[in-house]
DNA sequence: CTTTGATTAAACACTC
DNA sequence: GGAGTGTTTAATCAAA
């Protein structure tokens, strides 16, 4: 009660500009307050945790203001006893050094405030703590050393000096450093060992070590930063109930190249059996190992945190590249399509699972492909300036199957106006593979691009010339005379050497890239997945292009792609057995649509293919099918 | 900056 | 002679 009211008018006092002893004073008073009211309730729920630590960190700077000198403060209760133990380790941390007037004066606030604001104002007072730890290392190393310190109430405030530490690893410290860092720890435990272990840094049971521990033998109910520290201790309680469990498993994650991965060990161990025995003895249960691996926690917990926030910025970063392209250039012309208005249907389903953060709505124009190429499908083809010369190229960069890329999106392109992703030569093949005899007319290969794409049901003069054109151009295609006249085919191997030399290394590797783009990466992931299950099937020849089923044309092009990727094939063309579903990347495609289309499409074949693409062979089978019929 | 590949445009030849 | 087919060359653009 006293202390609430004095915290405050401390508080505000503080605020107004005493001296250390006053805000000590204040401190000292929150402290208690803080640690009662919100430690105590606190029964240190796994979310918690961080809240916790952070209190931690502030009682450390709370007992650092209290052995300030002016500090004798009040801390009616328990000072007397806890205070001598602790001093030591919390001074180094919280010296001067660390923790600004400025700062001080904000734990005092933070005492006055709610929960949440001292967690941020601890924050504040541990990013600067952090600072002052990387560019000193030193300090570090006297944090740490600080292990614990008796809290008014006794409980340990290892966590406080492991904290900092963490923070300052994830503030980005070098892997050198964070070895450092575990050195120093390890060290300064080694060191310390003696005090330490009198406390017991068992962090599972703070309870167990605070009790233990000279500090404060008598710790009452257990007070809230007991709480804390339990609150993470679990982990380790967990340890002990199951620490065979623990051992083998984590054995495992522990022990890589015959080095052991112990934080700040590199023990040499030739085999497992000696690296068990290594980590039963060098890293039993003991003070140094707990405080490890409290270390530990924070620092994957700070790098979760690290994570999240660069998620969020990936986000951001994929936002606003989609929402750029249309700001900048308008699409020129409208689209002509039919399609649209189907695509429209298409959407709304699949684009929000697909595309989480990217604002892209359906009319939004998609990114340039040559800047997003990562974005794939996401893009429409509409806001693609000019040409197609970039789809082309990821066409065959990625050289993703066909299939999967086309397949899915059947619908789409069928009726809308966007250009395909694909090379005439791909497109090409692709109507040829699917043809019940493998080859076609050169008028058939038109009508099959009119039926399949709506966009080559414009400026026929063009893409006829190019089909021509390359029809004449690759190696791969052969002209043979039938009765009926000529017919194309496709020399297989022909195609694939072509596209092996294309698809290589880095087009995988580019691929990766490419998933960056959300709408892509799930759309790879699908197709991923949707290849590893369908792969298996477009492996079997027979199942391959069995005479022009629509399923023919899909497995087609994929295993050409795969096989593309894997150079070896049979003249046959079908699938060589060595595929691997990891070749076949999800084809990234980015198209872009010449001037023609500009129409509102794009968002569709993003859209399109999010659809499409968790489906399974059965869904491109079905969509084929309507393909065709619909076109013819 | 150079090379490569895809696309487009166009010219030309051949056949029906 | 016109249309369709096939070949070839050149220019452009984007990406590597």
């Amino acid at each position: 009660m006293m202390q609430e009211s004095a915290n405050e008018t401390i508080s505000n006092s503080s605020m107004s500009q005493n001296g250390m002893s006053s805000l000590s004073s204040q401190l000292d008073a929150g402290s208690r307050d803080g640690r009662s009211s919100g430690e105590t309730s606190s029964e240190v729920s796994a979310v918690e945790l961080l809240h916790l630590q952070q209190q931690q960190a502030l009682q450390a700077a709370r007992q650092l203001l209290l052995q300030q000198p002016g500090s004798g403060l009040k801390s009616p209760k328990n000072n007397d006893k806890q205070r001598p133990l602790q001093v030591p380790v919390s001074v180094a941390m919280m010296s001067p050094q660390v923790i600004t007037p400025q700062q001080m004066q904000q734990i005092l606030q933070q005492q006055v405030l709610s929960p949440q604001q001292l967690q941020a104002l601890l924050q504040q007072q541990q990013a600067v703590m952090l600072q002052q730890v990387n560019t000193h290392k030193h300090t570090l190393t006297l944090t740490y050393t600080v292990p614990y310190t008796g809290a008014h109430n006794g409980s340990f405030v290892i966590d406080c000096v492991c904290k900092p530490v963490c923070d300052s690893l994830a503030a980005g410290l070098s892997p050198a450093e964070l070895q450092q860092l575990w050195k120093d720890v390890t060290g300064s435990h080694a060191m310390e060992d003696n005090g330490l272990k009198h406390s017991g840094l068992d962090l599972s049971t703070t309870n167990n070590s605070s009790t233990t521990s000279t500090s404060n033998p008598k710790a009452s109910p257990p007070i809230t930063h007991h709480g804390i520290s339990n609150g993470q201790s679990p982990v380790l309680n967990h340890r002990r109930e199951s620490s065979l469990h623990e051992e083998t498993a984590a054995a495992q994650s522990l022990y890589g190249h015959g080095v052991c991965k112990w934080p700040g060990c590199e023990s040499v161990c030739d085999d497992f059996g000696q690296f068990l025995k290594h980590l039963n003895s060098e890293h039993a249960l003991d003070d140094r190992s707990t405080a490890q691996c409290r270390v530990q926690m924070q620092v994957v917990q700070q790098l979760e945190i690290q994570l999240s926030k660069e998620r969020e910025r990936l986000q951001a970063m994929m936002a606003h590249l989609h929402m750029r392209p249309s700001e900048p250039k308008p699409s020129p012309k409208p689209l002509n399509l039919v399609s649209s208005v189907t695509m429209s249907k298409n959407l709304p389903s699949v684009s929000p699972p697909n595309l989480p953060q990217t604002p892209t709505t359906p009319t939004a124009p998609v990114t340039p492909l040559s800047q997003m190429s990562q974005v794939p499908s996401v893009l429409s083809p509409a806001n693609v300036p000019s040409m197609g010369a970039m789809r082309r190229r990821h066409t065959d960069k990625y050289s993703m199957p066909l299939s999967s890329e086309i397949a899915p999106n059947y619908e789409f392109y069928k009726n809308a106006d966007v250009r395909p992703p694909f090379t005439y030569a791909t497109l090409i093949r692709q109507a040829i593979m699917e043809a019940g005899d493998m080859q076609l007319t050169l008028n058939e290969i038109y009508s099959w691009f009119t039926r399949t794409f709506a966009y080559f049901r414009r400026n026929a003069a063009t893409w006829k010339n190019a089909v021509r054109h390359n029809l004449s151009l690759h190696k791969c295609f052969v002209r043979v005379e039938n009765v009926k006249g000529a017919v194309w085919t496709v020399d297989e191997m022909e195609y694939q050497k072509r596209r092996s030399q294309k698809i290589t290394g880095p087009t995988l590797v580019k691929n990766l890239p490419s998933s960056l783009g959300y709408g892509a990466a799930l759309n790879a992931s699908l197709q991923a997945a949707l290849a590893e299950t369908s792969l298996p099937l477009l492996g079997n020849p027979g199942l391959m292009n069995s005479a022009g089923s629509p399923t023919g044309l899909l497995q087609g092009t994929t295993h050409e792609d795969l096989n593309g990727t894997l150079d070896h094939l049979d003249t046959n063309g079908h699938s060589s057995p060595g595929y691997s579903p990891h070749t076949q990347l999800p084809p990234i495609h980015v198209k872009e649509e010449p001037l023609n289309m500009d129409d509102e499409d794009c968002p569709m074949s993003l859209v399109t293919t999010a659809n499409h693409s968790p489906e399974l062979d059965e869904d491109r089978e079905l969509e084929e099918g309507n393909l065709s019929e619909d076109l013819e």
